[in-house]
Parts: structure tokens; sequence; C-alpha cells
DNA sequence: AATACAGGCAACCGCAACGAT
DNA sequence: GATCGTTGCGGTTGCCTGTAT
């Protein structure tokens, strides 16, 4: 927009006329900001920034409050969990930081834009495949996503007094959207919804994966990674092997799975390659190259033969107990 | 010990949308 | 309807720090 340009051009002169300070943020200039949102409250940032004393610009404020300031920020590295949630997340709406953001209490677009830039691009890069390819996807989704499920479930039976960041949390935060905006549950974006919490939740599971219901993004999705357009209505990007409808995957995975199950909430996952034919064991160590495990997945494609699985994935905060045999 | 390099992250930039006037 | 001010978003940049050589 012209307009807006013309503004951030002006603020710009204000900067390069020593009117304003730009980069990082001194301790002085963090006091005087929240001790003036502490008083009069946050919003009309440009205002706020000379009312304030700070030389700096609305935009400035802002962002350094939201990402850096704010109190109900999340500090540390990011959880499993919400490691799970971001991939989810981002196969479902593409780079649209803010909307994850909004499902993970306390994080920042910031934070999970970098997140993804810095861990999950570089795991892309190291196998040679375009972050964005559906062969990367399928990584995601059958080695990287089950193993994180492994890492949370393995940390719940470890700590089960601890009910500060259940496996659930985030389906119970996402359960609570309305329709139109519900992400599939972590478990789901995998597995049979059906399967993740027992029987009992046996309905809500299939309408939750029925992809008229959760869209999934469109396969057209290319390497660029601006401005999705099939955020919320794109048709499914599965391979042609997929199972059409729930009940069709249910049929074809019902012999195959590897079953995990939370003994205090009865959430049972799926650990399935909805290719698989049935009867044939499908472990959490898929065997790999060979691709026994994959058979029309495209995982094969990547240089499986030069991949150092343990070196990609022990930089994910030490997160694999067991490592993938297919090296 | 010094230097080069890479990764992580905070901050900035450009653009668009929206509401108020 | 045009203009202006503000906010929000996604992409990019550059600094800082840790690690390798």
């Amino acid at each position: 927009m012209d307009m807006a340009h013309e503004r951030d051009s002006s603020s710009e002169e204000e900067v390069m006329a020593g009117d304003l300070r730009r980069g990082p943020w001194t301790v002085e200039e963090d006091i005087l900001l929240v001790n003036y949102i502490a008083a009069h409250g946050e919003g009309r940032w440009n205002s706020l920034a000379r009312s304030a004393g700070l030389k700096r610009t609305g935009k400035s404020c802002r962002l350094r409050w939201l990402n850096y300031l704010r109190p109900d920020l999340r500090r540390g590295s990011i959880t499993p969990q919400e490691q799970l949630l971001i991939l989810e997340l981002h196969s479902r709406w593409g780079n649209r930081w803010s909307k994850i953001a909004q499902h993970l209490p306390g994080r920042t677009d910031n934070e999970i834009k970098n997140y993804w830039r810095t861990r999950v691009q570089k795991h892309a890069k190291q196998l040679k495949c375009d972050v964005n390819s559906q062969q990367f996807k399928d990584v995601m989704r059958y080695l990287w996503m089950p193993r994180l499920v492994e890492r949370i479930q393995a940390a719940e039976a470890a700590q089960p007094a601890d009910a500060d960041t259940p496996v659930s949390w985030q389906a119970d935060g996402i359960y609570d959207e309305s329709p139109e905006e519900l992400p599939l549950a972590v478990d789901a974006c995998c597995w049979p919804a059906d399967h993740q919490y027992g029987a009992a939740a046996s309905g809500a599971g299939h309408q939750l994966l029925n992809s008229s219901a959760v869209p999934e993004p469109s396969s057209t999705t290319t390497g660029s990674s601006s401005s999705p357009s099939t955020d919320d209505s794109g048709a499914g990007a599965q391979p042609s092997c997929w199972p059409a409808t729930v009940d069709e995957w249910f049929t074809a995975s019902s012999a195959a799975a590897v079953a995990m199950r939370d003994t205090d909430q009865q959430l049972i996952i799926q650990q399935q390659a909805p290719c698989q034919q049935a009867g044939e064991a499908w472990t959490s160590e898929p065997v790999l190259p060979g691709n026994a495990g994959f058979p029309e997945l495209g995982v094969a494609d990547f240089e499986m033969g030069s991949f150092d699985v343990d070196s990609i994935w022990s930089g994910m905060d030490d997160l694999w107990y067991t490592q993938p045999q297919f090296v």
C-alpha cells in the first residue's frame, strides 16, 4: 500500500534524522515501556511511544511488547508438545504464523516462525528436499511426529502426577474452538482420531478426520512461503493411495497399527502408514531404505543412504530416546 | 588464542486491512 | 468515497553467541 509505504518512509526519515532509535532495546527502554503500559494500557502505539518518552516507532514498541515484554509469554525452548502442534498446524495452514501462535499459549508468531525456519527447514535442507514437498511432509508425519508422541508419552509416564502439560493439553484447548476453526487434534493428524481417546470418542474422531470438515492443505503448495492461498479449504494432499474416507482408513489400517496407550487418559495412538497393507507390521522404527514401511510415500526418494538421522534428530532438544535403524 | 563459520533469535521492513474522520 | 492513523502479518536482515578449525 502506497500510503503505508509513505508512512513507513516518514518513520524511516525520522530514524535517519536521529529522532528515533532502532536496534536492540535497552533495559531502560524496556522499563519505560512496561511502566507506561502498566499505567495506561496498550494500544495507540505511536502516541504511546511519544507519551512514554521512547524514541521508538510505535511499531517497534508494539513488537517489543508482544514478542518480549508481555507478561504472559512462555519462556524456554519449544516443548515436544508444542513442536508437534506446530508441525500439525503448519501442515494445515502453512506460514500463517499468527494463526498457529493462537494455539500455542504464550508463544509468539515470531518465535514459531523462527523455530520453523531454524529447525524444521534445516532438516528439510539436510534431506535435500523442499520443506513444502510431499516427501518432507511424509517424513514429518510418519517419522518425526510419531517420535514426538513417543517422547511426550514417555515424559508423561515418567511424571504421571504432573498435570501441567498433559499429553492432551493442546487438544483440550483446540476442542474449545468453534467448529470451523477446529484443527485436528495433534494425534489425529497422523492417525485415526477415533483411537486417540478410545472407543468413547469414535464419533467425534470420525468427524475430525473427515477431509471435508478439516481440509488438508493443497498439494499444489509450492516452495513459495508467502500467503498460502489454501489455508482452510485446500484439497487433500495425501498420497494417491490414501483412503478417501475415514472409514476406508480404518478398514485399511485396522490390522497393522501400532497402538500406544496413555493409561491415565485412555489415550490410544495409532501409528500407521495408511498405504500399508493390512497385517503388515509397522514398527516405530521403519526400515529404510528399501522403504518397506513406506511403499508409496516417496520417502525412498530421499538420499536416505547418506541421511544421518541421529545427527539430525539429536539436535531436537534431545528428542529421540530411540534411534531409527535405517542408516 | 585467534579466527572463521554457522545457528538462533530479536528486530526491522514492506505491505495490507481496517476503522475513524 | 477519500484520506489518515493504526494495527497486524509474513518475510527478511543483521547481530550475538557458540562451535569448529
